[in-house]
DNA sequence: GCCAACGTTGGC
DNA sequence: GCCAACGTTGGC
């Protein structure tokens, strides 16, 4: 069992937006970043945990809880001229993106932000609080994991 | 292989 | 809206 981190802007999908897909899933395509391709492709695994984490936002901060249900395929939105993040240098014969699919666990009781977690001194190891990290997946140490689900 | 320019992320 | 931090691109 693996824990992760996933960012996603609430105003382009939310927590809530994942329950409300008809049949609870949806693929988490769009990223253009190596470091987070690798982990898509290689190293999620069917059943891995996942804080759900809203970025650019009012509040920025830990709202729920994901799991992988699918393990890593090509991300197909890089070969549609008109999605949001079309990259004409991806081959389909030989794709460069890679996504999962996630599908709720749960709600938060409430947000868990960004500034609580990086007053802690027990995370200070964690991806998200260290200075300038930009990576919208990163992987969470299964004891960082149980002390943020202490913190709620 | 270096590095300046540029685009993006994301907190504030 | 601002801007710091970072990744990528491309000229040389």
């Amino acid at each position: 069992m693996q824990y992760w981190l996933m960012k996603s802007e609430p105003s382009e999908f939310s927590y809530d937006d994942l329950v409300a897909r008809p049949d609870q899933t949806e693929h988490w395509d769009g990223v253009r970043n190596y470091q987070a391709r690798n982990m898509l492709r290689d190293q999620m695994k069917r059943g891995d945990q996942v804080f759900f984490y809203h970025s650019n936002c009012a509040e920025p901060g830990i709202v729920g809880i994901a799991e992988i249900s699918r393990e890593g395929y090509p991300d197909h939105t890089a070969f549609d001229p008109d999605s949001k993040h079309p990259d004409p240098a991806s081959d389909p014969a030989n794709p460069r993106w890679f996504m999962v699919d996630v599908k709720p666990v749960r709600k938060l009781k409430r947000t868990i932000t960004l500034a609580e977690l990086k007053d802690r001194p027990e995370l200070g190891d964690l991806a998200l609080v260290r200075r300038g990290n930009r990576l919208s997946i990163m992987p969470v140490a299964a004891d960082q994991w149980a002390f943020i689900l202490s913190l709620e």
